[in-house]
RNA sequence: GGCCCCGUGGUCAAGCGGUCAAGACAUCGCCCUUUCACGGCGGUAACACGAGUUCGAUUCUCGUCGGGGUCACCA
């Protein structure tokens, strides 16, 4: 069997959306999994639409991702080359063989009268004018330079009909399809006639793509007919949504991956996220590094139906990919947010670390979660009430003297030690373990939640910031 | 509007004629616990609707409704 090779085709017209992303991911584990080949090429056939850091943004962003691609670009490969604006004359020689074909024709209809064949709805079809004009007709315009495009030459009856690999069968009446333009007047191929001659110049096997070539499918097999091509097989993709009317896109200002990146969204998260957007393993293991997903893909587990993008499920699986990394590899990460902390360089860093990487889903959580340390104020003394802990503002009254008197004299201040002196305390006097910690904790932070208890954050307070702040609660209980 | 496609809980998503209709996220409750978080356990919650076909439809067919896509010298 024949070697599967699949491609990603971006326009760089921007930054990458989540769907280019996740059809990208797609043809790159379609082909690992096969053992073939993952191709990048750009298209780039619309000058008006480039954009000038989009070509590097796409490059970034797949080699950030992990999707490496065989072919490309930036890497070359024996199908070179892979930007479509080198191409041109490649393009003007198919489209002129196309046209001796009969799958073809120049035509030399003007702005005006194209417009002239449009309704008041701005609908209307091109009629073929030009496929009629005598092949003497077509030289002598030729020779005077008058400007043409060449159009796809569609059957005036009949259907096509194609088996796609996720939606089954798809058939369209050759009536509803228009005589598209192949080769623009600037010499460029539109996206309808490059894609089919690179796709098989390029030996592409699957073709991988969004659900909206669904219909047009049709018109690019009957090129691949006319030229006595073998059609590539096609697998066709559905949306990923905002909600359920609303695509998901940049323009709209969602989500791109490298915003995401940005908020601290772990990559492997992301990549294993949208990879179960439209898709589901044999398995209910949705938890997949690039590796296991590589391994798992298979063209059975493709949803047809539109998926809208949750970010609380995003989150969750971010947060999983922390909580299992090591400490290492959560502080190369999580530096950059926890410098944006007003804690950040009062306290030791692998404490703040330690504390957090349990507590946060998305990296830039980090920041809030840790600026309290340095938020110390006045406060409600109704934060020493709590039911279960049995405590409230009277028992802190005597409770925190008594701690104060602990924690002053004691040498080790670490959590252990901390933990077991305050704990000793309670029972020397007689309280439930609780009722010391609770008040404790809240004289030390001035909240009802922190990311640690009373021993812990003591520890990272140090001793005579306690002190100072179990002084200041004091005069704020007795005044 | 024509044509193409889609329709299982709030979301993702198994299911492929006979199931008490999986699982995950979210949500709610309980447990664990020095608060929170983590972790453990449990609950609420779905086959869009209407006709067929069939002994039997979430699964097959048709229609309705709803949604998306497409009708460019954009991709």
């Amino acid at each position: 069997m024949k070697e599967v090779r699949t491609r990603f085709a971006p326009s760089p017209t921007g930054y990458m959306h989540i769907g280019n992303l996740r059809t990208a991911l797609y043809g790159y584990l379609y082909a690992k999994k096969q053992g073939g080949k993952f191709i990048l090429r750009l298209e780039d056939t619309d000058s008006k639409r480039y954009v000038e850091d989009a070509v590097q943004i796409i490059y970034d962003t797949l080699r950030d991702a992990g999707i490496e691609y065989d072919e490309g670009p930036d890497v070359g490969g024996e199908y070179g080359p892979y930007i479509q604006s080198q191409r041109a004359e490649i393009y003007q020689a198919y489209a002129k063989k196309l046209v001796e074909l009969g799958g073809a024709y120049y035509c030399f209809c003007d702005k005006e009268r194209l417009e002239s064949l449009k309704d008041e709805n701005g609908v209307g079809r091109y009629d073929k004018h030009c496929l009629h004009l005598s092949k003497e007709e077509v030289e002598a315009k030729l020779a005077a330079g008058v400007p043409y495009v060449i159009r796809q030459n569609i059957p005036a009856e009949g259907s096509g009909t194609y088996e796609d690999l996720v939606y089954g069968t798809v058939t369209v009446d050759y009536k509803d399809i228009e005589d598209g333009v192949l080769l623009k007047s600037d010499g460029l191929p539109t996206y309808n006639f490059a894609n089919v001659i690179d796709d098989h110049l390029m030996g592409i096997t699957h073709v991988i793509r969004g659900s909206e070539y669904l219909s047009s499918t049709p018109k690019y097999n009957l090129m691949y007919d006319a030229f006595g091509w073998k059609r590539p097989a096609y697998i066709h993709l559905p949306p990923i949504m905002k909600n359920s009317h609303e695509k998901l896109s940049k323009r709209n200002g969602d989500a791109s991956y490298q915003d995401l990146v940005a908020k601290g969204y772990i990559k492997q998260a992301i990549i294993n996220y949208i990879a179960l957007l439209g898709w589901s393993p044999k398995s209910n293991q949705e938890k997949m590094t690039l590796d296991e997903l590589k391994e798992n893909f298979s063209l059975s587990g493709l949803n047809k139906s539109p998926s809208i993008f949750d970010e609380p499920k995003l989150r969750w699986l971010s947060g999983e990919y922390i909580r299992e990394m090591s400490a290492e590899e959560f502080a190369a990460l999580a530096m950059p947010f926890l410098q944006k902390s007003k804690a950040y360089g009062k306290y030791p860093e692998e404490k703040l670390l330690k504390m957090v990487q349990p507590r946060v889903e998305v990296l830039e959580e980090i920041p809030s979660k840790l600026d309290f340390l340095e938020e110390y104020g006045p406060f409600d003394p109704a934060l020493y009430f709590n039911k279960k802990m049995k405590s409230d503002a009277e028992i802190a009254k005597k409770v925190l003297p008594a701690a104060r008197e602990v924690l002053a004299g004691l040498e080790n201040f670490e959590n252990a030690a901390l933990y077991e002196a305050l704990v000793a305390l309670a029972q020397r006097e007689g309280m439930k373990n609780g009722q010391v910690l609770w008040c404790v904790r809240i004289a030390l932070t001035g909240r009802e939640n922190t990311p640690g208890g009373a021993s812990e954050m003591a520890e990272l307070l140090g001793k005579e910031r306690c002190l100072q702040r179990i002084d200041a609660a004091l005069a704020a209980l007795n005044g």
